[in-house]
DNA sequence: TTTATATAGGACAAAAAGAATCTTAATTGT
DNA sequence: ACAATTAAGATTCTTTTTGTCCTATATAAA
């Protein structure tokens, strides 16, 4: 249970335009990419799920780039993530309840339930002026660091 | 961010230990699967990652199968998950802090930590005790079922 | 109006992860 | 010894994720 590298760019995205932008200003996709160590063309991708989302709006042309449309202090770490990924929904039983005959009457159905509804709560306490504050987030080594005992990450949900 | 298929498996097949074994009785692995609707050769595979745990014993043999060695109220949710896909960690930066130079003084990997905290408390505190007295649970339909709109689920951590 | 600069958006490719199967070997009860 | 049953590894298939490429479109400025 991990979130996706899409996700991950998708906050460092809106940490920099947070940072850097306003939503007065037009932040340009390389700087955005520089500083958050994200593929462009990967990036361009994410932005448009962002726009479509109504989160940043996307400026073409020369001087273009992306603009943020919500104030950082009202824009949640859950919005931004669930724009790219989709509601988080842990146990495919949970958003499919036809997966499982009994779902509406069984206990592990609920404490899932129970668990998603938790950590959704706890991302949507989160807002962008607040991680803003801590700034030194989201500066990327240039290379991808390699595990401590080059064993590979399991227990990603 | 979901479980796995195999962590769902490890479940449906605790559930059969825990209410038609014990951990007294040995049950086929062939009666697991027909109960928790789950491929014989993976089941195998889980039951494998399982016994390594220590949750349950393996059979060899004429009239082998498995056998649950933990007491069902023992034996925690996030006991079996964990034993299948690793420990949960939500985020990269959470169990790998160098892929993020910043991440021990970074707002957003905190949030992840209380995150993932909160889960695998939620987790660790249903027992397969509890979990039996909804016993309705893990009798799957012979076919996967259809999404209700048709669209391919996304949100998945 | 033309040119340079950006992003859009779809197609495609590569890589990784997940799910399932198959085969040979080993174990155990009768 | 034989039949039943699982072990363990190799392999295959599928899906998801990540990343790249190419052509089209929009904008600012000369």
């Amino acid at each position: 249970m991990r979130l996706t590298r899409a996700g991950e760019y998708a906050v460092r995205c809106v940490m920099c335009l947070a940072k850097y932008g306003s939503t007065e200003t037009v932040v340009s996709r390389q700087v955005i990419a520089d500083y958050g160590n994200i593929p462009t063309h990967f990036l361009a991708k994410i932005a448009q799920q962002l726009s479509r989302a109504g989160i940043i709006e996307i400026r073409q042309g020369s001087k273009g780039g992306y603009r943020l449309l919500v104030p950082p202090e009202k824009l949640t770490l859950l919005a931004v993530i669930e724009a790219i990924i989709g509601e988080i929904f842990l146990n495919d039983c949970v958003i499919r309840p036809a997966s499982c005959k009994a779902s509406s009457s069984c206990a592990v159905n609920k404490v899932w339930l129970q668990a998603r509804d938790q950590l959704r709560q706890t991302l949507a306490q989160v807002n962008f002026a607040d991680l803003l504050v801590d700034d030194a987030c989201c500066i990327l080594q240039p290379t991808i660091a390699p595990l401590p005992e080059g064993e590979s990450p399991k227990g990603a949900f």
